[in-house]
This record gives C-alpha cells, structure tokens and sequence, in this order.
DNA sequence: ATCTAGGGTGAATGCGCTTTCAGAAGAGGG
DNA sequence: CCCTCTTCTGAAAGCGCATTCACCCTAGAT
C-alpha cells in the first residue's frame, strides 16, 4: 500500500479511500492510485483492514469433525451414489453460504473436533459471527467466545440461553406423523423405537410421538418401547426383530426416531417375511435422500436442513447490527412425506 | 490480550507465548494466563495475529455465483431430491474441505461475480492461497492476484501458465468411452454432439472423440455434428430430433458432450419411439446423479470433482512449502461408467 | 563466594490498514 | 483582490498481536 501511494504520488490515506469511499476521491487520482495498484499488484491485506476497522464480512460455521453417519450409511447402502450425496453439513453450509453471499458475507467452514479448542478460537477469531452445529463445540469454549462475538446454536439443546438457537420442529413433526397413521390409517399399536437418552432431537421426537397418543385417547407410553444406542441401519434392523419377537399383540406400526434405522427395519422385515406396509407400517424422521429410494420407499419427516442455515445467518446478520437484541430460539417446522411404508405410497 | 496480560501480571509477550508456544512459559505462569484469559472471555484476534505472523491459516475457494446448471435441471425433474443432489460446487468445497484439514487450514469460500473484483480481493487479502473455478474471475484480476499469494485454477482452459492447474481427462474419457462402443459394441456411425466453442471441455470431449475415431480407422470428423449452445437437457433433445431427422442413415450411437444433453435425448428418442439402446446408443459426460436415475440409466464418464478439490488443496499447500517450484497441470483421470444406455445395462 | 549458563520474561517495534483531524487547494461571493 | 465555504488530501495515531533483543533470576560449576 505504501508503494502504491509512492508510485501515485498520494498518501496511503487516499490510497485507503480509494478502496473504501471511492467517491471521496477525486475521479483522476483515483485511476492513478488504481493504476499504480495493478502495475504493482497490490492485494489489500484483509487482515489489516479487519484489524483497523474491527470488522472481518466473514460468518463462520464450526461443524462436526466425523464423517456424518448418513454418508456412511448411504455409502454403504449405494456406493455408487457417494459423491452424489448431500450430508447434513454440506445442506448446511450450502444454505449458509447463500445467505451470507445476500448479505455480502463470505464464509468460512472449519471441522472442529480435530484441533481441539484452538480450531474454534482460529475461527472465531477470523469472524463476525459464527454458527456451530450441536455438539461440535464444548459448552464452556461457547460460553467465552460468545460474550466477544454473536453465535449461533444450529440444532441440540440450547445449552447456552444467551445465545440464539434454532431448531427444528421435532416434536411437530412426529405428533403430525403418528396422527396421520392413528388417523388416517386407523393404526392403534403403535411402537416407538427412540435414541440414546442425550440425543435431544430423539427426545423430542419421542414428546410428539406421546402427544399424538394422548390426543387420539391411547395410552401414553413413559418411554420409546425400545431405544438404540446409535441410531443406525443395524440398530435398526436389531430393534425391529425385537419388537416383533416381543410378548402379545404384535404392533401395527413401527414409528423410528430416525431414517437410518428405519431403513435398517424396512431390510429386517423383509427377511421376516413381514410386508410393509400391509402387515405393518414403518416410519422415519430426517428426509434423508436414502429413504426415497429404498423399497418401500419412506415415510418419514423431512427437515429443512439448508433453511436452517440461511437463518442461521440471518440471525447473525440482525444481531451484528443491533447487538441488543433479544435472544432468539427459532423452530423451524418439518413436514411429513407420506410415502409408501405407511400405506400411502 | 493486554488486560489477560494486567490481570495475571505479566507482560503481552508472555500472553502471546502461552498460544504460540506453550512450552516456552513456565506452567504455572501459563496456567494463570489462561485462567485469566477465560474469566475475560478473550479470543486471540486473528486479524491481529494473521498481520503480525503474515498468514491466515486459511485457504479460499471462489466459485461461481450462477446456480448450477446441473441443479436446476434436476431440480426439474425430480424436485423432491433437490436437497439431496450435490453441486459441481458443493463437492469441490467437500472435497477441499477435507484436504484443507488435514493440513490444518480452514476454508474461506465465496461466490463471485456478485461483488465484482471486490469480492475476489476480499477473499485474496484474507488467504494464503486459493482456488478459483475456471470462469469465476477474471484472467487480469488473477493476473494480478497470482502474483502476491499462490492461486491454483481448476478446471477450465489454463489462462495464466505460471498457475497451478488442473483438469480432469476430458479427452482420454471420451476417447475410452467411443472406444468401447466402437470395439465392444460394434458401433460404426457415431454422432457427436458438442458444446460452445469457448468451453474447453467440451471441445476437449469432441477432440477425444476424435481420436477414437483416427484410432478405429473410422472417418475423423473435424467438428462437432451438432453443437449445442448452452449444453442443457432441451438442447439435448432437439439436437437428438435434429440428428433423427437428417439426410441419410441415421447414427448408430449419440455421443453428448454431457450428461444433461443426454438425458434430455433420451426423453426426446423415447418420444420419436426409438429404442435406447436397440436402435440407437446414447452417451453423457460428467457422472451427475441423474444420469444413474433416467431409464434407460445413461453410460456416461465419471468426473472425480472431489479429487478435483482435494488436489487443489494438496497443490496449494505444496507451493506454500516452496514457492519456487515450477507450475504444474495435473489432470485427474475419469473413469467409463458403463450402463444401459449403450447396451451393457 | 563468584562466575556462567540458560530458561523465563518484559520492553519495544512493526505488520498494513482505517480513521479522525487539520491543512491545502479551488470555487464563488462580496 | 480578499475572504469564506467546499472538496480533496496528508499526517498521525492506533487496531491486537508476534517477535527480537536485552535483561533478570536461579542453578550449577569453579
């Protein structure tokens, strides 16, 4: 830059005005200045300038170091599909980036996990603001980082209260499809097959399951008739054989807190000799690409994964500029995809 | 960082220490910094360090602005699986995301054309080094760019020769893929149906094709039967109906330039009531998700777009090491993908 | 007890830019 | 021709950190 305002015969102080209030100079100095930046190729330091105006125009997104689950699964499932298909942090980050290019942000994406807590300080350090996806930064790094910088939670529990959040409908969305097989497919023994105890989305999804059983007048289970430990194809499988092997009435419909292990049902059933869905209904959760091509193709919920980073950003927008605001918690509704494994296909 | 430093009574030299160099500070001191540090909510300003140390520890990706062209058409024809196909983007960004990681960079990505040059130097001045998509910045601003930090270019014509650069086998993919109809399928009449002019793929594709042509002793066109202008699904087809309908025999085999012409054909042939492949092989490029889900399922040359990413990162940080290495071209091979569509479905 | 290393720490400088705050240069008006 | 009002430009003070260099202190050596 001071070379530039050599060449120019300027003082960087308008070489620095060139650049950011271009009419403040007077048209012919300012093609100098240019001039001289390309003869020399001047690349404005954008560390320097973010370090001068305490701004960076870059949102940040922390996501999880592991290979997502889905991926491995569909991957294993249709190998030939690998590269074809969008994990949940690619939908992300895609919705992310859209939103933040609108605003005139760019993105930065870092895997955490790997560098510890100094991989969360890189970006956090670099950024306006940032997003991170649940369970991907511990709770105490959140807490410092986020009394210096907004920070979004995208998805999990709100550990932080502070902080805005969004997630989506879980809830919603089971109560919405359990009613939809008590209702519509006049389906009574409804089984649950939930996650781990800390997965809050299998939670949630396990509230709606109740909810819908209390407002059709059926009995209201404490607890999923079964849990998974990893909510994978091979739980899946595992949990379906259980419950059919169970004492008494066999279930009319198995409700899965998610599609992987659906899926993992659906090729349980099969070997059972059991159809889906005459003989019994099976459903998901998530929407992931995989449950429309297996056979019978899923019902299940699909979330809206790319909305829920474009919000993610346009909470981070608002709160940059009016950092007074409120703490927001957004729910993002689902909608049910009725397909043919509960009959509808 | 200097109120960490008063708080636990040292100097900022000592702060700075115990993040660059844990080792250098006594534990005990380091100890009271960080506890310090935490009670402030500190985060290291990488701006700051990244001016003071003269890098980022980042690595940029800019590409195109411009939805994909790949994504509307399938958007199209399957709108449900919208979230689930990947972009010729999204993968590039997976793939460099990976790369990027493992050599402990995070990754800055931003769509260009939006901005104007602005957009490309904001990412410029705030990486080490990084990658452009062929088409996304213009040559003089690369020009001048390339000069200060390592740029690497993938895909399309090698506009700058002191870049890094790569392409993927175009013409080695499609001279294999007439090869196979020529040898295996005992095609002699082979329509070739190209792109623009200036898109470098798609001349390299036809010029593969030529070659297999030479090689096979069959008459070597010198362009293109047909050229398309914007290489989408209905230029597929009405290239395909124009083919039908010419003077003469009709072909044997449709070559297209890539895939979404040749889905495109597809429905057009099975319109007219010709038989794909009976009476008439048909052929993409690229490998897109689509082209496994048309029926007949469309043979076609897989593209490693992640690879694609993934060696641009290995690229960069390679140049990082020793900038004085000479630029090289990698040209990552593609792969047949062999289906119905020419007969061995 | 004195001297010598050497680890541990502090003072100071600069990284490249933004941003007041003034001052210089034109443009009119009296 | 002098004075005031704009418009444009320059000087200088940081922004928050890394890094050199010098220094101090403590051990071990003599």
């Amino acid at each position: 830059m001071y070379d530039v305002a050599e060449r120019s015969g300027v003082s960087i102080a308008t070489v620095s005005r060139v650049y950011r209030t271009p009419d403040s100079v007077r048209a012919q100095t300012r093609e100098r200045v240019l001039e001289a930046a390309r003869q020399l190729g001047y690349v404005p330091s954008g560390n320097a300038r973010g370090l001068a105006s305490r701004t960076t125009g870059v949102l940040g997104l922390c996501f999880p170091d592991m290979a997502d689950p889905d991926a491995e699964a569909d991957a294993e499932a249709d190998s030939d599909a690998d590269d074809a298909v969008m994990l949940y942090s690619d939908q992300i980050i895609r919705g992310m980036e859209r939103a933040a290019r609108r605003h005139g942000y760019a993105l930065l994406i870092a895997a955490s996990l790997e560098g510890g807590p100094e991989s969360v300080a890189k970006v956090a350090g670099r950024v306006d603001g940032f997003a991170v996806l649940a369970q991907t930064v511990p709770t105490e790094d959140l807490e410092v980082i986020s009394r210096r910088l907004p920070v979004v939670m995208i998805a999990g529990p709100r550990e932080i209260d502070h902080l805005d959040h969004i997630v989506v409908a879980n809830a919603d969305g089971e109560r919405e499809l359990a009613r939809h097989l008590i209702e519509d497919h006049g389906l009574r023994r409804l089984a649950f097959v939930g996650g781990e105890v800390e997965s809050p989305d299998a939670e949630a999804r396990f509230r709606g399951f109740r909810e819908a059983c209390r407002d059709a007048g059926l009995p209201v289970p404490d607890a999923p008739d079964l849990r998974a430990e990893i909510m994978t194809q091979a739980e899946g499988a595992r949990t379906a054989e259980a419950l059919l092997d169970r004492e008494g009435e066999r279930p009319e419909a198995m409700l899965f807190a998610n599609d992987q292990m659906a899926v993992g049902a659906l090729r349980a059933l099969e070997r059972r000799g059991v159809r889906v869905p005459e003989d019994i209904a099976v459903t998901g959760f998530d929407g992931i690409p995989l449950s429309r091509i297996v056979r019978p193709s899923l019902t299940t919920v699909r979330q809206p994964i790319r909305q829920l980073g474009e919000q993610a950003v346009e909470l981070l927008v608002q709160r940059l500029g009016d950092s007074g605001r409120e703490p927001v918690s957004l729910m993002l509704p689902v909608s049910v995809v009725r397909r043919a494994s509960c009959g509808c296909g």
